[in-house]
DNA sequence: TACACTATTGCAACCGAGTCGCAACTAGAT
DNA sequence: ATCTAGTTGCGACTCGGTTGCAATAGTGTA
């Protein structure tokens, strides 16, 4: 973060927790844990600072299927990409990598001469334990 | 649509626009041309009867990337699933259908016994015309 | 180390998409 | 023709996120 950016305290703050976060955070979530580092932080900061690290794809954004409202989430951008599985029933996320994924992209960069510059792949459904299509 | 679900002026005429369009709607397009046919209908009418429509599998929400604010955008079910390349400098919207999403998906449902109810495939990039970097 | 310049912050007001409670209306079964 | 539960429209509201602006504070320079 160079180039006319500044690396202010708060900045610091936030990053650090995006980064070390375990569960994936909504930006309310996240101003609360800020505050307890730098009680002072605002609700504009926090948003601000996740607009500049989604532009300089240090992390993602994700809706997990608005399971929870229309509120965002973030993560930091990992090394190989992947997906992301939703239960609509327990509301449980998990993560997946594969191959296909990749060659996907790969097929789409080559096929369609589209620059790929982020990609969200978010998936709704039943989980291993609470399989059963269910009625709405 | 029936089990206690009527089928109303209003549900018919939301329905048909969904149906006809050819391009990806937000609620205030389909409101304001759905009004054009029968001026009186509502906002809530709109956003309750997209909800029905999601809720019953025949219209698919999607975000296309935020790239126009947090509206979402709908469209019919397709026959065959696709995903969405969104171009971030002229907003263009492309649709792909590939075998090896296909099997991305038939993948997940036999290796993490998840049951896929919805899925979205969203990238966001430059497309074929756009294709340059480009700095943020 | 002090200075200056400009990026950044915090506040308050604002915005727009979507939701809720409720009385009036109506599709559709009897 | 009647009944009644599903549906609509209205108005008020919620909530995630943004904007304008004066005050504050990183950071390059001397």
């Amino acid at each position: 973060m160079s180039r006319g950016l500044r690396m202010t305290r708060q900045r610091r703050t936030i990053l650090e927790i995006v980064e070390t976060a375990k569960t994936h955070l909504d930006a309310s979530q996240l101003l609360r844990k800020a505050r307890k580092v730098d009680p002072g932080i605002d609700r504009v900061t926090v948003y601000r600072t996740l607009g500049l690290l989604k532009r300089h794809g240090l992390v993602d954004e994700l809706d997990l299927m608005h399971l929870q409202g229309e509120k965002h989430f973030y993560e930091r951008r990992p090394e190989r990409d992947h997906l992301h599985m939703a239960c609509l029933r327990c509301g449980k996320i998990q993560e997946f990598e594969s191959n296909l994924f990749d060659r996907l992209k790969g097929q789409i960069q080559r096929e369609c001469h589209f620059h790929i510059v982020v990609s969200r792949f978010e998936i709704g459904g039943y989980c291993s334990d609470c399989r059963t299509p269910a009625k709405s």
